[in-house]
DNA sequence: CCAAAAGTGTTAGTGATACACCCATGT
DNA sequence: ACATGGGTGTATCACTAACACTTTTGG
């Protein structure tokens, strides 16, 4: 920190984007907005928006979420900063980007005044996109895996009651690697990261499921180490 | 991303701070400044300053490191990025915070203008700092922890040459708990960190320790899950 | 010969992996 | 009765943790 007047110097802006996953139709999907703007206009890209003078990067990413996209209550994290000084050709914007995961079924999505459309696209198959947004997504990517392993961010992709295999399938899908059924109950099971629900499942074609819950204070995420 | 024109918003400043650690005196330090200019004059402070319109993050950081301490070839990663809107009483600042290590031995520390003095502080004994500086130096300390167990960055607080007592002594003081020898010697000489060298230590007056360095390409930090 | 740190192996326990069959339900 | 996923236990292996004495050097 220097003695200089903060105003005698070209600032950079400051955006925040948000990278938003689910676990839907056995696939990891980001959520991505087109853009109705310069620069990248037509081109797909992560919601985001510029800091506004008052309100910590935090709120701007939940902002950000809920304007463009009309998603709320993520589970929410900082991912990254990029300041890359040519990674927007109009002028230095330097962007905090966060990673986010949502169970997708509790809300509907919907476009906004600067996005003309809102959708969620497999990660394993992706469009073009704006800007850097594909390093970003790369690198949301990377500590998502990293999450997984290490830590219960899972459970932010369940619904409240949810059976065993769905939070399998979930790693599977994230890792793309199969797991041991046996175990991967006893796992969860020691950990105690769940608790039995005196319910199953209903109107499937076979054995109905027992249900779960999130075990009380795993509250947010464990590291599991 | 939205569809707003950057130059309407009224922009926060950026700037980067760099929390350098190095360990020193058996003790963990970190790398202080004393300000020289408001706010917060003569107080301690995270070395740091703005980030140039043309630079990124990254050097930035580096030139700051060079500029107030004299300090150049560290290990160097992005921290966090704090933007709480009163973390600077001025103005709304953001700060990319980036963590660092070196080996003490190699400079000499030298203030600068904008900079009263400069200074290793034990880690575990701060003055009052400047800013939200004691939260930042927090925060990295946890990181720095997470760190040492599970990656090889404590090779970068060592000198060319060193001995298996020196490594084993960098993990004791910043985890703060002590390791037995023969398991940490076992688990190093497994994992094909170091090398021997054909020399031992001198002027010591005890039998002399054989001498190690890095294994090839640890060339940086290699994760060790 | 004394003080100081260097150096070296074995055992027990804990957690991870591999693996196959029966069960409950709907059609 | 059959198809579909649900549910369960044991044995092996790898890694971690605990632990004490001998060696080499300088003073």
């Amino acid at each position: 920190m220097a003695g200089y007047d903060a105003s005698k110097f070209e600032r950079p802006s400051v955006t925040v984007d948000v990278i938003l996953f689910t676990v839907k139709d056995d696939d990891l999907k980001v959520l991505l907005v087109k853009r109705n703007v310069d620069p990248f206009k037509d081109m797909w890209a992560i919601p985001g928006g510029f800091v506004k003078i008052d309100e910590s990067l935090e709120d701007a990413a939940k902002r950000e979420l809920l304007e463009e996209t009309n998603v709320r209550d993520v589970y929410l994290e900082q991912l990254y900063t990029f300041g890359d000084p040519k990674r927007d050709p109009r002028t230095r914007v330097i962007t905090a980007a966060y990673f986010a995961l949502v169970n997708a079924e509790k809300f509907k999505l919907k476009a906004s005044t600067d996005v003309k459309d809102v959708n969620w696209f497999s990660m394993f198959d992706l469009p073009e996109l704006a800007f850097d947004h594909k390093k970003i997504v790369e690198y949301a990517l990377k500590r998502l895996r990293w999450k997984m392993e290490y830590t219960t961010v899972a459970f932010s992709l369940l619904p409240e009651k949810f059976t065993l295999t769905q939070l399998q399938k979930i790693y599977e899908i994230i890792l793309d690697k199969s797991l041991d059924k046996r175990n991967f109950r006893k796992k969860i099971k020691a950990l105690e990261l769940v608790k039995e629900v005196q319910e199953f499942q209903e109107e499937v074609a076979h054995r109905p499921a027992r249900l779960y819950t999130k075990n009380k204070k795993i509250g947010e995420i464990v590291e599991i180490f």
